[in-house]
DNA sequence: GTACAGATTGAG
DNA sequence: TCAATCTGTACT
């Protein structure tokens, strides 16, 4: 049987993580419902050096204090005043780094595989799972609605690696290959 | 208290 | 290409 991935798994390097983090299955949990999606596409924000993270110079707001927590938490915040990003917090207790998850496939219910479009996107994603403000610094080492589970194993040549998204104004950071995602076959 | 931009999306 | 829509953040 699957099982839920542990607090190691997330308190490796932060670009390690999301890497890493391809292909492994995304359960939630809704009432007696179950759904699941393969991660397909992420980001790293790797904390105090990176400008285009919420945590960059040791910024520490209501909004991100979460990232400081040990790596497995769920980050969950409102973009465009109706948007829901969905991170998972990475490195050690004090770092403030973490992962977008920015695309799913969808594997189970399989009416939603027919329909892989539902949650190509970080928002809509959210809105697929019904993520929301709710699941802020959730540990899915322990929560019964949500959690990782060891999924398909994705080839390292499978892997691209391109710059991030929706961050320009990060300058220079905004170039880095920090946005993963897996070849479409 | 007030102003303003944002880790997006879907329609045109 | 652009509006929708609202919270956190930085300022007065």
């Amino acid at each position: 049987m699957n099982k839920r991935l542990p607090r190691k798994f997330y308190t490796q390097p932060t670009l390690k993580v999301a890497k890493k983090m391809l292909g492994k299955y995304l359960v939630r949990k809704i009432g007696e419902e179950q759904l699941i999606g393969k991660i397909v596409e992420t980001e790293a924000y790797i904390g105090p050096q990176d400008k285009a993270s919420h945590a960059y110079n040791y910024r520490k707001t209501k909004r991100n204090k979460v990232e400081y927590l040990v790596g497995g938490h769920i980050y969950i915040y409102l973009v465009y005043g109706m948007y829901w990003q969905f991170n998972i917090i990475t490195g050690r207790r004090g770092s403030p780094e973490c992962v977008l998850i920015r695309a799913l496939e969808p594997i189970y219910p399989k009416r939603y595989a027919l329909n892989p479009k539902i949650a190509n996107g970080p928002g809509k994603l959210c809105r697929w799972m019904k993520l929301n403000k709710s699941f802020y610094g959730e540990d899915l080492t322990k929560s019964k609605r949500i959690w990782l589970e060891e999924g398909k194993e994705v080839k390292s040549n499978q892997i691209v690696a391109s710059k991030r998204i929706g961050i320009d104004y990060a300058k220079e950071w905004a170039k880095k290959p920090w946005r993963f995602y897996i070849i479409h076959t």
